[in-house]
DNA sequence: ACCGTCATGTAATCGGTTACATGATTCT
DNA sequence: AGAATCATGTAACCGATTACATGACGGT
């Protein structure tokens, strides 16, 4: 029951045990890959620790099969469920930084006719995979998903227009 | 000497050396503030750890200033430069992933109007600081960090776009 | 039978963040 | 003279990544 600070990673396992009521750690796993995966990855490993450091801050609760894997199955708590709501109540004006590998070279001098045709392939085929999937998504998936998914596209519209006029220019010149 | 992983820091480290000459701790510091920082930020207790990790690996020279202060001065060792350049020209098809903390809490079904509108100030704040600094930019800087500033201006009107769309309609609804 | 790939987890390492400190300037 | 901020570092902690393991299952 000791304090802990809360991570983007706690909030992540929270919301998704909102959603799924119960699950292991793989199935969070299959969780974040399915979903929220595009927009913020979790490492498998951390999908074991941090339920069970939410579990120890009373967050969540912990069911271990008696036989066979001993899986562990988690579910939220009165408490859990309140400090994510809490969480989502409260506005942020906390920016996240581009922190793009390709920009860094570009910043510290690499010639762009390196790095543009490679970025600008890399993106593309985001943009369609998250195309395909906006055209795939039923019409009953939740609004919080569905605008994640429009701003993930319109960013990776903005990186194709931005990576194009590069690899344009060294063709071009 | 031992091996060592260069992450995004350390390069961060070598570019700016490259740029500097010679700098302490603090001179990248600045030099961060400056210019990417606005990319990518590093805690400045980094600025302390990675040039003596990257000074261990031989991709750094040290020199430790003799009386008052005794302040270390770092330079890049012709090893250090070389890998400063392969990492340059190689390309990444690496992306970054969003990692924005309004969105993640938009996924787990944040109500929009409690987001939005925190977040579109936000960004607008930031896009007029962007677009003041590249009024203010003399023409000799390298295309580098215009580049870069570019980017993240676009980067920045994205989001003022996709938020706007959400406190627009929170408001009009 | 063998190979690959899910499924499922633990352990160790390490980069990065936070906290702690203190002298020097500048401002009121 | 005191407050606040800049300058300059060190130390401790911890979340996140990487590496290591092993059992089950489907296909050739």
């Amino acid at each position: 029951m000791a304090e802990l600070r809360l991570t983007p990673t706690s909030y992540i396992v929270l919301g998704l045990l909102d959603r799924w009521g119960e699950a292991t750690p793989y199935d969070l796993k299959k969780a974040v890959s399915a979903g929220v995966g595009n927009l913020w990855t979790v490492q498998h490993a951390q999908l074991y620790s941090e339920p069970e450091r939410l579990a120890a801050a009373g967050l969540m609760r912990e069911r271990r099969e008696a036989g066979g894997r001993r899986r562990r199955h988690y579910t939220l708590t009165a408490k859990g469920r309140r400090a994510l709501e809490r969480w989502q109540a409260t506005p942020t004006g906390d920016l996240t930084e581009l922190r793009d590998p390709g920009l860094l070279r570009l910043f510290f001098g690499a010639d762009p006719a390196v790095i543009a045709p490679v970025q600008l392939e890399a993106h593309r085929a985001r943009l369609a995979e998250y195309e395909a999937l906006r055209a795939a998504t039923p019409a009953d998936v939740p609004a919080g998903p569905r605008l994640s998914l429009e701003a993930g596209i319109g960013h990776e519209r903005e990186w194709v227009r931005f990576w194009s006029r590069l690899a344009g220019d060294a063709e071009g010149g």
